[in-house]
DNA sequence: CGACACCTTGAAGAGGTTCAAGAAATGTGG
DNA sequence: CCACATTTCTTGAACCTCTTCAAGGTGTCG
C-alpha cells in the first residue's frame, strides 16, 4: 500500500514540528488560514520543483475556499455535484461507497497533505462520501480552474496525472490486500502503511491514536469489527504491538512486515 | 464495477459488424492497420464530441506504434519504464499486481477501446504486468505527447482525466466486491460486467467464450480456482447460467443482478 | 452520573480453502 | 491425423478461517 499523495499546502509555521493533531486535537491559529500556497514552507512536499514566480502566483489563485468539516459530517456525499479537489490541510477523513443494498465499503482513509475527490471527474458527480473522522479543514481547489491552470502550467498538469496515477497504484494494493491476504497480514499492512504516512508527516512512527472505529478499520480490510479486534489481540498477545483501546504502539515494526510477507513468524 | 473507458480508436471498416473474436480468433484486416483516428467511425464512442479539423489533426499525431502481443506474452511488466498508455485495438488484457512474496493478483480484464498502463504515470515505471489472453494488438500514445497536446487541446485534457477517474471508480467496485460480497455474488457481478461490457462493443449479452481461465476468474474475484468452478456449477444448477468449460450462457441476466443486490433468491 | 457508542471475548456455525483424484480440453510432435 | 503430454476444469472430503450471535466491559460526553 503505497503513500497518498501532496499537493500543496498544509501550512505549519516554519521551523516548527507539525502539531501532534493525531494525539490530541489541533489548535488552529487563524494565521493559518490566510497562508498561501506560495509561501507555504512544505509546499516541495507537495508541489513538484520547477515553478517561477509567474506560476507560483497562478497557483495560488487556486485555493478558494479553505472549508470545514466537523467531526462525524460529510464534506461530500455520493450524488453531489463534483466542483472541485479538496486537500486536507488538517484533521483526517475516510472515504466510502455503498452498493444498492446499503452496505458500505470504506475505501480509504486520507490524512493531511492528501487529496479526496478524484471520484468526482468522471461523471461530474461524486460517487463516494467523504466523512471527517475527526474536525477537517481542507482547501478547495475548483476543477475547472485547475484544468484552465494546467494548461498554462505544465509542471501542474503533469502533477494531476500523477496524483490520479497514484490512487489507482494505491487501489491496486488494496486490491492484493483484499483478494490474497488472511485477517493477520491485512491489519499488518493496514498498520504499516498508517504508520509510515504519519512518519513522513512528522509523527513517531510507533504510536499511533486511531481516528477510526473498529468497524471502520474492518470496513476498509473486508473483515468484521470482532476480527478487527480479535487480530489486535492476537498480535498485543505475540508482543508485535500494545493495544489499548485506539492508541496502539508498535512494539516491532520488523515482525509486522515479516507477517505482510506471509513469512509465518516464529 | 462501471464499465472502462474507449479512447479513440477500434477502427472496424463502416458498416460492418465487429469481428465476433470473443466467439472465434480475430482475423486481421491490413487496412485496419491504417486507419486513423480522424476517421474511425466509432470515434464518437471514444473521443467526446467538440474537436474541430485542427484539433483532430492533432490527435491523429498521437498514435506512433501499433505494438501486438501474442496471447501469453506481455505489453509491458512491473519495472519496465513508462513511456506510453496503450489503447486495445483488438484482443483481450489482463492486468496483476505481485507482492514481495510472489503472489499475484489480476486488477482488472481490457477488451477493445479500453486504455493500459496508466499505472505508470505515478512513478514513469510500470507497477503491474499487462498480459496478452488472446493476440492483441494495441495503439500506443506515447504520454509525453498526451500532455503536450493536452495543453492545447482542452477536449483530450479532460478526457484524460475523466478516463482517470473512471478507473479510480471502477477500483471503487472492485473493493467493494472484495470486501463485502459472497462467492456467488462475486461471480454474478463479475459475469454481468463483463456480459455489459461486450454488449456496449456489439457482441450478444447472453454468450461470451471466456478468454480468462478459472484460476484468473478467481485472482480477479479473491478466490480460489475451486470456488471459482464450483460456483459456476451452482448458478447452472440453479439455471441462472450454462457452463461448457468456457462457453457461459445467461439464461436470467436479472437473476444475476437479484444475487448482486444479495437478494437472497428463491 | 447515566446513556450511548465502542470494544472485547466466547461459542457455534457457515463459507471458502486445501488437498486429492479424475475427466475434459488443448497443444505438440511424430 | 493420431497419440501423448500438459493444462484446465470439476467434484469430493476434511479442515480452517472468519463470521455470526451473544453478553459483558470500557470509555466518553452531555
Amino acid at each position: 500500500m503505497s503513500a497518498h499523495v501532496n499537493f500543496f499546502v498544509i501550512p505549519f509555521v516554519p521551523g516548527t514540528v507539525p502539531p501532534p493533531s493525531h494525539t490530541s486535537k489541533p489548535d488552529l491559529d487563524k494565521r493559518f488560514l490566510k497562508t498561501a500556497c506560495s509561501n507555504c514552507n512544505i509546499r516541495k512536499m507537495c508541489m513538484p520543483i520547477g515553478l517561477d514566480a509567474d506560476e507560483l502566483k497562478r497557483v495560488d489563485e487556486l485555493v478558494t475556499k479553505r472549508p470545514f468539516a466537523k467531526r462525524g459530517s460529510a464534506l461530500f456525499r455520493a450524488g453531489d455535484a463534483f466542483t472541485a479537489l479538496y486537500v486536507i490541510r488538517s484533521g483526517f477523513l475516510k472515504t466510502t461507497v455503498s452498493s444498492e443494498d446499503g452496505h458500505d465499503q470504506v475505501t480509504g482513509f486520507q490524512m493531511a497533505g492528501e487529496i479526496v475527490g478524484l471520484d468526482g471527474i468522471a461523471t461530474d458527480l461524486h460517487t463516494c462520501d467523504a466523512i471527517a473522522l475527526e474536525d477537517t479543514e481542507v482547501c478547495a481547489l475548483p476543477f475547472a480552474r485547475i484544468e484552465e491552470i494546467a494548461t498554462q502550467v505544465k509542471a501542474l498538469q503533469h502533477h494531476v496525472h500523477k496524483i490520479m496515477s497514484r490512487e489507482i497504484v494505491r487501489e491496486h494494493h488494496v486490491m492484493l490486500l483484499l483478494g490474497n491476504m488472511r485477517a493477520e497480514e491485512r491489519l499488518a499492512a493496514f498498520l504499516l502503511n498508517l504508520m509510515q504516512r504519519l512518519h513522513e508527516r512528522g509523527f513517531s512512527s510507533s504510536d499511533v491514536v486511531l481516528r477510526m472505529t473498529r468497524e471502520e478499520i474492518g470496513s476498509y480490510l473486508g473483515l468484521t469489527l470482532e476480527t478487527v479486534s480479535r487480530t489486535f489481540s492476537k498480535l498485543a498477545e505475540d508482543n508485535v504491538i500494545t493495544v489499548n483501546q485506539r492508541h496502539v504502539h508498535i512494539q516491532d515494526s520488523e515482525a509486522l512486515q515479516r507477517i505482510v510477507n506471509h513469512e509465518l513468524c516464529r
